[in-house]
DNA sequence: TAGATTGTTAATCGATTAACAATC
DNA sequence: TAGATTGTTAATCGATTAACAATC
């Protein structure tokens, strides 16, 4: 019943399914649920129940034969997994429309996402408050992580400045950058990005809506 | 070079690449870049040059030999395989912050997303104007889907609210469902579901930071 | 032409599925 | 105990990479 994640060998693939279990035991426990088979949640997710199984077990026996798994447990196993009930200090920059949304979202809030700053280039916005958090200017940035324990830097800046802020957030020290600006972003050293690019689901479901005319 | 996408057996890996492609490019036209081989393409995405030549030769042979791949005629008819350029006209219901943020979006309405009605729960927003489309109750969905001919429905809500609409979006007739709710919506028939949860990248990358300070 | 780079085949690698012994 | 369902191995399937002949 030990979280056990196999050093670094866990492929991605399986990462990247961690959040849609996790997602649906949530769904389950707020139902009651107690118990349930990897057949029943793996088909709940449209995935076989093979699958489900051996992706548990790169982490661990949590099972019971016989039986299947206890909802709640696996539920905070999951969470556990993931990295959540640890805080993440964070900064956000660029508080256009996407930014806001981000902010506004109490969902990071509960997974473990702490905003601490939010950085804009706009002269009118400097200085102000915005959802109670200090709204400063993107040329502060770097001062600002110097002093601070920053983890993550979240990039809602359009594609043209998204570069920069990177290398600033990186040099100021964060350990992740979540960018959802729509470009690429290298980070020299090796420090963690994930990128979000929400244009690039609509372009799939464009081309899925086109071929599925035939 | 004629554009011919051999049946549905392009692989999805290969259709959620091309979106990526597509915004390189994009880049690589803006420096008024004129031609790049595969190598140095591949290169700035990360990705093998094998892999990005592979993925290409599902549509066609647009590149020549010794010489590589014309940015602007490869970014057209990267756009065309992916159906940009045709106009999809749609509605997004849940006007929360995140909603709002994609209305506010020209990016999308660049690549042919054309918004043309907005709904919402919340009385006090009923017959109101929201950058300037009509905002109306959700209960008229499909009374509005039935006399409109919408292709895109865009869920925002929370997830309670989500499976309702799809199942109403479904039955007005739409094509396809760009679902931004928490929870895995199901439809009954056949219509395509894009499922974009952010919620569960930021969950990725608290994982991978996690799993980095080894 | 010589050099470069494609398109494409074959080899490798990794991820998914099937199957079943272990066991609750 | 009998039935159910896990954990895990082996088989399959699919995706990526390497290599190179074709050719611009």
């Amino acid at each position: 019943m030990t979280v056990c994640p196999d050093k670094n060998i866990v492929p991605l693939a399986v990462i990247k399914r961690l959040p849609m279990y996790y997602r649906q035991l949530r769904t389950l426990k707020e139902q009651q649920r107690v118990r349930i088979s990897s057949r029943e949640l793996s088909g709940m997710i449209g995935i076989t129940s093979s699958l489900l199984r051996q992706d548990l077990n790169y982490f661990g026996d949590f099972g019971q034969q016989g039986y299947g798994y206890k909802v709640e447990d696996l539920y905070n196993i999951i969470g556990d997994i993931l990295g959540i009930g640890k805080e993440y200090p964070a900064v956000l920059v660029g508080l256009g429309n996407l930014g806001r949304a981000l902010i506004n979202y109490e969902g990071f809030r509960k997974r473990g996402l702490v905003l601490k700053a939010l950085f804009d280039n706009d002269p009118s916005l400097q200085d102000t408050k915005y959802a109670g958090l200090p709204v400063k200017g993107a040329d502060r940035l770097y001062e600002y992580l110097k002093h601070e324990n920053i983890e993550v830097g979240i990039i809602t800046t359009p594609a043209s400045a998204a570069q920069e802020i990177a290398e600033t957030l990186e040099l100021g020290g964060v350990k992740g950058i979540w960018n959802f600006a729509p470009c690429i972003v290298n980070s020299g050293s090796g420090i963690i990005v994930e990128n979000t690019h929400i244009g690039d689901s609509m372009l799939t479901l464009f081309y899925k809506m086109k071929n599925a005319e035939n």
